[in-house]
DNA sequence: TGAAATGTTGGGGCG
DNA sequence: ACGCCCCAACATTTC
C-alpha cells in the first residue's frame, strides 16, 4: 500500500462508478477521503444566487454523500479557494496523497498547477488522470505532429485508436472510504443558504443514479437519433445527457461503450457528436486563446456593428422571430435548449444581429445548466464562423426556414409563445403577414401582443456578408 | 450541421 | 402546326 490516507478531490466527476481517479486513489490508499470544494473563485462571480448548477451540484453531491455514508463513510465539503482548502485540510487529517482527474480549463490547469506545487513542498503526492475524455490535447496528433484543426481527420484518427482503455477497469475499493467517526469534524452544513444561494427548480433529475436512468430510458431512440436529432419536440430526440457530462455522473466511456455496443446509423451520428466534444475539449487545451479571441485569429479585427438593445431582445426572446424567442424563453425557463435551436439561436445573434459571438457565448455562460466551457465556446464560434473548422461565413441560417423545417407543425413555438398558439402551422413562423383580420381572429395584435421583427433578415444577411468579406 | 441568386429545362397556354 | 412566352421545377454557382 503506497498511502496511508489519501484524499479523492472531487470536482466535475460526481460519480463513483467508473471513476479513473477515485479507483486509483482506493487502490493505492489503505484510506480515501471523498472532498468537494466549492470553489469562491468561481462562486464570488456568480450573478445569480438562485444558479441552477449550484442546485445541481448540491444534488449531485447528497446523493453521492448519501451513498458513501451507506458504506460507513461521507463526503467532505470544504468551502474557500481550493489550494488553501486542499492543502489545510490534508494537513488536519495528515493524508499524504491527493487524487484527481484532470480538467482542461485554463482556470483550472492553473489551480491544479498551484495545488500540484504546494502539495509537493509538503512531502503531499499530487496525481491527476486522464477521466473526462478518450483522448486528451497531445494525444491524438497528425503527422507533423501538430493538433488537428480540422474535424473529420480528428474524428477517423480517434476512432482508429479507440481500443482496449475503454474496457479497463475502473472500478474503486469502497470498503477504503474512511471512517465516518475520524470525519465528524470536518462534516459542514449541506445547505446551500449557507454558501449564499438558493434552490432553484431544475428541469431534470440530477445525480449519478438519475444519470443512469435517463441513459436507459434513451436507449430505445438510440437508433434513430440520426433522423430525430434535428427536431425539437421529438421526444427523446436527443439523449439529454449534456448535464450529465458536464458534473460527470456519467463517465465518458461509458457513454462511448453504450453507442458501440448498440451499433446502428443513430448509434454512430450520436458517437459523432461524443467525438465533437472532446474536439473541443482538445480544442480548449491546446489553444487557450479562444477563450478571449477567435480561434480564426484575423477575426479578431472586426468591429461587431450589433447594439446592446438588440443583443438584450435577444436574450428575452423579444426578437418578432419565433423560433428565436421560442428558443430562448425556454431557455431562460429550463436553463436547457435543444441542439439545433442552440445553432439557429447564435446564427441570429451574430449573423442578423451582428452582436459579438462573446456576448451569446456568455450569456448561455451564465445560464446553461450544462455549461462547459470547451463546448460551448466552441460552438459559438462553429456557429459565427470564427472557429476551428467552422461553417463558412457565408453559410447563414435563415431563422423563417429553419422554423419550417425542423417545427413543421409549430408546436415548439406554441409551447413557449402562447400568445401565438392561434396561428396556423403555416404562419406561425413569420406571423407578421398576418393582416388585421386574421390578428383579431387568432387573438395576437402584432406589435402588442407579440413584438414586431426587430430587423428584416435579408438586410442583415448582406451587412454580415459585407463585414466578413474584407478578411 | 444553408440559402439566395442565377441558369437550364420542359410542359402548357396562346396567338 | 409552330413559335413564343411564362413559369414551375430542378441544377449550378455564389456568397
Amino acid at each position: 500500500m503506497r498511502f496511508q490516507r489519501s484524499i479523492f478531490w472531487l470536482r466535475r466527476d460526481l460519480r463513483l462508478e467508473d471513476n479513473v481517479a477515485l479507483s486509483a486513489a482506493t487502490r493505492f490508499s489503505k484510506e480515501v477521503v471523498l472532498v468537494f470544494v466549492f470553489d469562491t473563485n468561481i462562486l464570488d462571480r456568480l450573478k445569480d444566487k438562485n444558479d441552477r448548477r449550484m442546485t445541481a451540484i448540491h444534488n449531485s453531491l447528497l446523493e453521492l454523500d448519501q451513498k458513501v455514508r451507506k458504506k460507513g463513510s461521507a463526503l467532505v465539503l470544504l468551502h474557500g479557494d481550493p489550494k488553501k482548502e486542499i492543502l489545510g485540510f490534508a494537513k488536519r487529517i495528515k493524508a499524504s496523497a491527493v487524487f484527481v482527474n484532470r480538467d482542461y480549463e485554463p482556470y483550472a490547469k492553473k489551480r491544479d498547477k498551484a495545488v500540484r506545487t504546494a502539495c509537493n513542498k509538503l512531502g503531499i503526492a499530487f496525481h491527476d488522470y486522464k477521466d473526462q475524455v478518450i483522448f486528451e490535447g497531445n494525444e491524438l496528433l497528425t503527422q507533423s505532429g501538430a493538433a488537428y484543426k480540422v474535424f473529420t481527420p480528428y474524428k477517423n484518427k480517434w476512432l482508429m485508436e479507440l481500443n482496449a482503455c475503454l474496457y479497463q477497469d475502473h472500478r474503486s475499493k469502497l470498503k477504503r472510504l474512511a471512517p465516518l467517526k475520524q470525519l465528524d469534524r470536518e462534516i459542514v452544513d449541506w445547505s446551500l443558504k449557507k454558501l449564499g444561494f438558493d434552490y432553484a427548480d431544475l428541469c431534470l433529475k440530477v445525480g449519478e443514479s438519475a444519470a443512469k436512468k435517463q441513459l436507459k430510458f434513451f436507449l430505445p431512440d438510440l437508433p434513430d437519433y440520426d433522423k430525430n436529432r434535428n427536431y425539437p419536440v421529438v421526444p427523446n430526440g436527443t439523449s439529454r445527457l449534456s448535464v450529465h457530462l458536464r458534473y460527470g455522473t456519467l463517465s465518458i466511456r461509458s457513454l462511448v461503450r453504450f453507442a458501440l455496443a448498440n451499433p446502428s446509423l443513430g448509434a454512430k451520428t450520436w458517437l459523432s457528436e461524443l467525438i465533437w466534444r472532446d474536439f473541443y475539449q482538445m480544442i480548449l487545451d491546446q489553444f487557450p486563446h479562444v477563450v478571449k479571441g477567435c480561434f480564426k485569429e484575423k477575426y479578431d479585427a472586426i468591429k461587431w456593428p450589433g447594439t446592446q438593445k438588440h443583443f438584450m431582445l435577444w436574450c428575452q426572446g423579444m426578437t418578432g422571430f419565433p423560433i428565436i424567442d421560442a428558443a430562448m424563453r425556454c431557455f431562460n425557463k429550463t436553463g436547457w435548449m435543444h441542439n439545433r435551436l442552440r445553432m439557429i439561436v447564435a446564427s441570429f445573434l451574430t449573423k442578423d444581429l451582428l452582436v459579438d459571438w462573446r456576448k451569446g457565448e456568455g450569456w448561455f455562460a451564465r445560464n446553461l445548466l450544462d455549461f462547459d466551457l470547451a463546448a460551448n465556446n466552441g460552438g459559438w464560434q462553429w456557429c459565427a464562423s470564427t472557429g476551428c473548422d467552422a461553417q463558412p461565413y457565408f453559410r447563414i441560417f435563415n431563422p423563417i426556414t429553419q422554423s419550417e423545417k425542423f417545427d413543421p407543425e409549430g408546436s415548439f413555438i406554441k409551447n413557449f409563445l402562447p400568445e401565438l398558439k392561434n396561428f396556423s402551422k403555416k404562419q406561425i413562423h413569420w406571423p407578421h403577414v398576418a393582416n388585421q383580420e386574421t390578428q383579431e381572429k387568432v387573438d395576437c395584435i402584432l406589435g402588442k401582443d407579440y413584438p414586431k421583427p426587430i430587423v428584416i433578415h435579408s438586410e442583415q444577411r448582406i451587412k454580415f456578408l459585407n463585414l466578413f468579406k474584407s478578411f
